[in-house]
DNA sequence: TATCTGACGATAG
DNA sequence: CCTATCGCCAGAT
């Protein structure tokens, strides 16, 4: 039956961010491409802020640039996985 | 059903 | 390099 729910769109966004390894680094985009839903990158930031032991450090915005009002936060869980950050910036 | 919001993206200034 | 504006998508009210 059709029981389409935004859980489906979540599901894959959550699967996509599981599926990446320490020192991978992914952007907003990417992800949504990734889940299946290319252009929602604004939804995939709401996904990672109500989801709770999603590796969203992992996931940067496009110009690679840190997560807004998380810049301390996630510059240092970044190095926690090997992952070079200068002026709130990822070094890749 | 309509309207607003938001851990975004891209372009313009 | 930084700020501002528009556009896109999904969720919440």
């Amino acid at each position: 039956m059709t029981t389409l729910s935004g859980d489906d769109f979540e599901s894959a966004v959550v699967s996509v961010i599981d599926s990446l390894k320490p020192g991978d680094i992914i952007s907003y985009g990417e992800v949504a491409a990734e889940a299946g839903y290319p252009g929602a990158a604004r939804a995939v930031g709401r996904v990672l802020k109500g989801s709770t032991g999603l590796p969203w450090w992992r996931v940067v915005t496009s110009t690679g640039r840190l997560v807004p009002g998380h810049e301390v936060e996630h510059e240092r869980l970044l190095e926690q996985e090997n992952v070079i950050v200068l002026n709130g910036r990822v070094v890749r």
